[in-house]
RNA sequence: GUCCCGUUCGUCUAGUGGUUAGGACACUGCCCUUUCACGGCAGUAACAGGGGUUCGAGUCCCCUACGGGACGCCA
């Protein structure tokens, strides 16, 4: 039997080093048993995957060196790799299990499904829904004919255990009225994860499913689909979650997370590549720097350790600067950095802003340093104003914040009306509202647009560097953030 | 609230019954050096707690504590 693994990103916002992470295992191990390692895009949330979102996640897992065999963008004898593609598909499986007798249709209204929920938790249990659901036949169908929006959702054993094999944990017992009925089928027609997840390995011919330990409590849904299905399952490994310095799982809130943030700061995809490598892996000889290849050479998945392993940016970048020491030619360094940002195309944006402005070739050097740093070094004394009060700087920074985390389209224009309806919105004329946006991306409020500066620095580096201002200003309190949350919400929706 | 998973220096980890518990980041000191960085050397620092099993437990078992995760028509 053939090794094949896989990636499954859902395109709904930026790429992140999670995703990276298990893709970087699943590829691992495939090309350790000479398999297959197969990317396929879970796009089955119409309302929040963007194309734009998959090209992004696409082109950083490349930017970083993976490279899967099968997939959306490179084809493949198991397509299409995209499940919004699919659909009629999974709607034919849900409808299979319907008729057999593992699934039913569903008409419960959201308050219904809150009643049941509250009425569960109040007895002290899991508050999944579960329970008597299901309809008689023909209620059913005079529902059907009537237009009523329903769901498919699956039967599950009332009593009893499943046992799940993990190739890491061993046998994990999870009792079955821990499980919920779970929805296979969403009223728009789209499957939920969790069907087309097991359709799709399973037709795709997939052996070892590697994914986050998030998953595991899921876990007994599938080995239940996997049965009614009369499928062979795969092999399960649940790989520690990445965690954030308080230990938390990994998030943007608390951790730059978006492979693009690393790329635009100037880190080498090979040492992300490898720091990743090193979370909750080691190699047999414990060395700290490896390539990919190296690390497919001696990959063993039984030398993956449970602890979730922290996200330490000091060591990330300390093992960037050893790559940059180490592995770079002279002449390399200089490709890489010309390709990083020094690059005809990067500057070329920044030309007509440079030369309205500069008297001699030297005074671009201080003028746009900004654009090629990561924080800055800013204080709170900068964002001193005389017609502003700290208290509205703050406000400013962080609803602009707010305002364009919720962006999709990164573009000197969308910031620009995001900003400039926000303005308008809090009462404030542009120039004044702009101040500490200014210092904030800039490090000062004499420079060229700070729209444009935005458009070019990307949203990760311009988001990181409000969430900078905002920590140096002192951020908000948990009583403050509350209220100033409640103002935030009143400025969208009164618009 | 219910359940699941986890727990070796602050952090990443080595360790699969017998080790002075090793390495790396960070930190501190010294050396190199016009400075800084790099590099070299040295130092501080860990088996969550309690019970077993065993001649012997970081390693095996149980309990407790703590941490994390899941409980969506998100994945």
């Amino acid at each position: 039997m053939t090794v094949r693994t896989r990636i499954a990103p859902s395109p709904t916002g930026d790429p992140h080093v999670g995703t990276a992470y298990i893709a970087l295992f699943n590829q691992c191990f495939a090309r350790q048993h000479g398999g297959q390692f197969i990317l396929r895009i879970e796009d089955t949330d119409q309302a929040r995957s963007t194309p734009e979102s998959e090209q992004a996640i696409l082109d950083s897992l490349r930017w970083l060196g993976l490279e899967w065999d099968e997939g959306p963008d490179v084809g493949g004898e198991y397509g299409p790799y995209r499940q919004s593609e699919r659909r009629d598909e999974y709607r034919a499986y849900a409808e299979q299990l319907v008729e057999s007798g593992h699934a039913f249709y569903c008409f419960r209204s959201p308050e219904e499904l809150d009643a049941i929920r509250d009425a569960r938790r109040e007895q002290g249990l899991n508050p999944g829904i579960k329970g008597d659901l299901e309809l008689p036949a023909d209620e059913v169908r005079r529902r059907m004919d009537a237009g009523e929006p329903y769901v498919i959702r699956m039967k599950v054993p009332e009593e009893g255990v499943c046992e799940i094999e993990d190739m890491l944990r061993g046998t994990v017992t999870i009792d079955w009225t821990q499980i919920d009925c779970q929805i296979l089928l969403k009223s728009d027609g789209m499957p939920t994860y969790h069907l087309a997840n097991v359709v799709d390995d399973h037709r795709m011919g997939i052996t070892h499913v590697i994914r986050g330990e998030e998953w595991i409590n899921s876990a007994p849904k599938h080995r239940l689909l996997y049965d009614y299905f009369g499928w062979d399952m795969p092999t399960l490994c649940h790989m520690p979650l990445l965690r954030n310095e308080d230990g938390t799982k990994l998030s943007k809130r608390k951790n730059p997370t978006s492979i693009d943030l690393y790329e635009r700061l100037g880190f080498m995809p090979e040492a992300v590549l490898n720091f990743l490598g090193r979370m909750g892996w080691s190699m047999p000889d414990e060395r700290e720097r490896f390539t990919l290849d190296e690390m497919q050479a001696e990959f063993d998945i039984h030398r993956v350790s449970l602890g979730g392993p922290v996200f330490d940016q000091a060591k990330l970048r300390w093992l960037n600067g050893l790559w940059i020491r180490e592995t770079l030619t002279d002449e390399a360094f200089m490709d890489r950095v010309g390709d990083w940002w020094f690059s005809r195309d990067q500057l070329a944006p920044l030309v007509p802003h440079l030369k309205s402005r500069v008297e001699t070739f030297s005074d671009i050097a201080p003028m746009a340093s900004f654009m090629f740093s990561g924080m800055l070094d800013v204080r709170p004394e900068d964002f001193q104003h005389r017609k502003l009060e700290e208290e509205t700087v703050r406000r400013i920074l962080q609803f602009a914040l707010w305002r364009l985390e919720a962006e999709r389209h990164w573009s000197r224009d969308t910031v620009f009306a995001d900003l400039k309806a926000l303005a308008g919105a809090m009462g404030l004329k542009l120039g004044e509202f702009m101040f500490p946006i200014f210092v904030a991306v800039a490090g000062t409020p004499n420079s060229w647009s700070v729209v444009d500066s935005m458009g070019l620095l990307g949203p990760d580096v311009s988001r990181a560097r409000l969430r900078h201002a905002l920590n140096v200003l002192g951020g908000f309190s948990k009583k403050q953030a509350k209220k100033v949350e409640k103002e935030y919400a009143a400025l969208e929706t009164g618009e």
